[in-house]
DNA sequence: ATCATAGTCGTCTGCCTGACGATAATCAGT
DNA sequence: ACTGATTATCGTCAGGCAGACGACTATGAT
C-alpha cells in the first residue's frame, strides 16, 4: 500500500512549555493569560508555532527565551550561568484539542532557578508563576480547590505530565540542581527536593547521601549564611548526570 | 505579539514505530523495506501518516496492527492475550529529516512477545525482525559492523532512543513481561532481561528478586518443561506496574 | 548570655544485594 | 536403570546502603 505523497492532511505544529521553578518552598509553573479566543482570559502554558526551517528544540528554546529571558543550558558548556534545562516532554495531538484546527503540540519541560518576576512580551500582568497545586486542583488532577478557572486546552494534562516527569527524574539524575543557582548549599538543594516531592527529608541523611554520591556536587570552597544559622558550604553541580545510587523518594 | 492564525507553516505528521521483541536470546526490532524513494530499498521503521480525526495513539495502534496483527494491550483490561505494550517515545522534527517536505514524526515504542514471521501487507520479504545490534552497528550507534546499509531517514536515532527507553524502563516497571507470552516462567523472564540488557544474570538471585517483589508475578499453578530441565512454575504478570524495589541493571 | 536556626558528623539497626553452595526434577544417551 | 546435562529452586553469608536519631557546631536575633 504505497502512500500518495499528496494525500496527507496538513497539521499545525506548536511547542508548549512547562517551565518549572521553586519559589518559597513550593513548585511553581509559568502561566500566561490568553489574549484572544479560544479560552480568552484563561491561563495557559506558554507556547507558539514552530517556524519553517526551525527544529523542535530550537522552537522551544526560542519560546523560552521570549517568555523568560532564559537561555538554554548547553550540556557541552559546563559552567554557564542562568542557563535552564530543557527537554522534550511529550506530544499531544488529539483531534479537537484546539477547536480552530488540527494542532499537534510538542510539549517541552524546562527547569529554571528562581527568577525575578516574569515578563510576557513586556507585559507582566499577562504572565505569572503559579503553584502547580493551584493550577491543577481545579482540573481534576489535584485535591479540593478554589474556584479558579482551569487551564486552557489540554494544558492541565500537559502540566501534570511535566510535573510527574520532573518528580521522577530528580530521583535518578542530577536535574534538581537545575532549580538552584550556580552556587548553592546542601540545604537549598534539599528544599528543592522537598518542594518538588512535597515531602520532608531528614537533613542529616540527605547531607550524607548527596555529598557521598560521586560526581553530584563539587565544593567551591566558599560558604554562605543566606539561609540563617551556621554557615553552609557552597557547591556547584558536578559533571554527573545519572546518580548512582539514586535518590529515593519516600513512600507516601 | 498575537499570532495570525493563517500564518503557520503546514506540516505532515507521521507515526513511526519501534517494535521490539526478544527472539533467540537477542533483542530484535521490526524493520520494513522501503518500496519507493527516498531511501528506496533501504530498511526503515514501520510508520505512516496520521489521518484526519485520528489521535496519535490511535494512529500508532493502527500501524502496529497493520504491520504485525497485534492489538494494543489495554491497561484497563487486565488479562488480554497477545496484546502489545504501546507508548509514545519522542517526536522528531528536524527540518530536512525528510527531503520531500517538512515532516514531524511522533515515534512510538511497542513491546511484543515473540511472534510468528512478520507480514507487511502480506508481503513477507518486505518486513523482518532484525537484531538491534546489527541495525545500529552501521549507523554509529554500535560497534564495528558489516557493510549493510544504515536505516533510512533518522530511524537509527529513533531506534536507539527506543532501545534505550526499553532498557531503562524494565528496571523500574514490570514492562519486561510485555516481551513474554501470557504465561511464562521465571527463567523465560530472566532471558528477557538478559537479552535486553546484554548481560548475564544470576538465576538464583533473579528468582529471589522477582518472586519477592510484590505484585510483579502471580503463579498460575501450572508448570512447564518447555525450556528443558526441571519443570518450572508458570506465572502471569501481576497488577503492579511500578516495581518496588526496582530491578538493578549490573554496572558495565 | 540565651535561644532559635541551620549545618555537619556519627552510630546503630535492618534490609537488600551479590556471590555462591546445595538440592530437585526433568530429558537424552548408554 | 544409570549417568550426565540442563534448568529450577532454596539457603547461607558478608558487605553496603538507608532510615531513625543523638550530638555537636556556628551563626544571627533578643
Amino acid at each position: 500500500m504505497p502512500y500518495d505523497p499528496s494525500a496527507f492532511p496538513p497539521f499545525a505544529v506548536t511547542v508548549d512549555l512547562v517551565v518549572l521553578t521553586v519559589r518559597r518552598h513550593s513548585l511553581c509553573a509559568l502561566a500566561v493569560r490568553r489574549g484572544e479566543p479560544p479560552f480568552q482570559g484563561r491561563w495557559a502554558l506558554p507556547g507558539g508555532f514552530v517556524r519553517e526551517g526551525e527544529d523542535l528544540s530550537q522552537a522551544a528554546a526560542r519560546e523560552l527565551a521570549e517568555e523568560t529571558g532564559l537561555c538554554v543550558h548547553d550540556p557541552a558548556a559546563p559552567t554557564q550561568d542562568n542557563g535552564a534545562h530543557l527537554e522534550q516532554l511529550a506530544t499531544y495531538g488529539d483531534p479537537g484539542r484546539d477547536p480552530r484546527m488540527r494542532v499537534v503540540s510538542v510539549a517541552h519541560l524546562a527547569l529554571a532557578p528562581d527568577l525575578p518576576a516574569p515578563r510576557a512580551g513586556g507585559d507582566a500582568s499577562n504572565a505569572r508563576w503559579a503553584a502547580v497545586g493551584e493550577l491543577l486542583e481545579q482540573s481534576g488532577y489535584g485535591h479540593a480547590g478554589q474556584p479558579a478557572a482551569p487551564l486552557a486546552f489540554d494544558h492541565a494534562q500537559i502540566l501534570a505530565d511535566g510535573v510527574e516527569r520532573a518528580r521522577s527524574k530528580i530521583e535518578y539524575s542530577s536535574l534538581a540542581t537545575a532549580f538552584c543557582p550556580s552556587e548553592f548549599t546542601v540545604g537549598e538543594l534539599r528544599r528543592v527536593y522537598e518542594a518538588v516531592w512535597s515531602v520532608a527529608l531528614d537533613p542529616r541523611n540527605f547531607h550524607r547521601k548527596v555529598t557521598g554520591t560521586p560526581g553530584f556536587l563539587v565544593p567551591t570552597g566558599g560558604t554562605t549564611t543566606r539561609q540563617g544559622g551556621r554557615p553552609a558550604q557552597l557547591f556547584r553541580a558536578g559533571g554527573a548526570t545519572l546518580l548512582n545510587p539514586p535518590m529515593l523518594r519516600p513512600e507516601v
